[in-house]
DNA sequence: TACATATATCCGTTGAAACAACTATCGTCT
DNA sequence: AGACGATAGTTGTTTCAACGGATATATGTA
């Protein structure tokens, strides 16, 4: 196959430092996430249903519609429901249709949902300082202002003309 | 239920910047790495699909095995095997049974497949540069060396006495 | 009221990730 | 050679995320 190794080789080696800000973000969120997710593993929870329960406890004894948890996830996932669904089952989450707008499911945390948070929080905690204690304060509060710099435009972003 | 609204509310709004930070991170990389999705969907490509493949043309016409591959990965996936099954059955890439060493399995780009990058390699690039390309080069370089800082740790680490 | 449209959630299906158990092959030691 | 353990992939199963269509309710309009 003639041709084919000159194709090949070493091509695209440096896109710019756009994409190698994209890829270093990416791998070093998958490295600390997988750690993240073995912590809670034992507990039954998953990042995102350990989310949940972190935003329900935030939104008080109010509870808060399915819709607006969904809004608040750090991981945008559409599914609330089923995600509710697994929470309610094991008792971690009560769910209840609202009277004046029946379409509505709120979900409110209960008391075996707070205790098992309680249990969970100091590990995580610890785990993200165990991560990322060694950057330091200075650092961390760059980091933290460069990541929320990345998010704004692309939810300003206009839509291609192609 | 009374007592249970004192141990609701805003608790743990604030665990310290490592969390914070983690939280951002985990944020942003799953905002850009939806849009990368999207981008990547019409293609038939995932993003470790895509990872792959990049990793073969990069390891050139010699190929590499699978374990190499996995290793290599932006996001670890273990199970490379299916995820080759696929990229194989559209001839994107070829599998062989390496002679010397007949338990592992070498992958190698097409032409196809080669082709198939060409097309999608400045989307990537387009689309990485409208995400980031407003930070400028400087806070780029920066945010990629506390990526890379923030990675160290974790793998070195030393499990907890407990 | 009747109708059209929008909204909030639900559910059926598909595809992929996670985990573990299994097979094949190799290297080494006796 | 034969046995043991290590290594590289493979395969089965379960679970979960993604996507789209379906349902129920609300809101606006004639």
């Amino acid at each position: 196959m003639p041709g084919l190794a000159d194709e090949i080789q070493q091509r695209v080696p440096f896109a710019g430092p756009e994409v190698e800000a994209f890829l270093n973000l990416q791998r070093t969120a998958d490295l600390l996430r997988r750690e993240a997710v073995d912590l809670l593993k034992p507990f039954g929870l998953s990042p995102t249903g350990y989310n949940v329960l972190r935003i329900l406890r935030g939104a008080g004894p109010e509870g808060l519609p399915c819709s607006e948890v969904s809004a608040r996830l750090v991981a945008h996932d559409p599914d609330v429901t089923r995600l509710a669904d697994r929470l309610a089952e094991r008792g971690l989450l009560a769910r209840e249709r609202r009277a004046r707008d029946r379409r509505v499911v709120v979900l409110r945390i209960t008391a075996d949902g707070l205790a098992l948070l309680d249990q969970v929080d100091p590990r995580t905690v610890a785990l993200h300082r165990r991560q990322l204690s060694h950057l330091g304060d200075s650092s961390l509060d760059s980091l933290i202002r460069l990541l929320e710099q990345a998010r704004v435009p692309t939810q300003t972003n206009q839509p291609e003309i192609s």
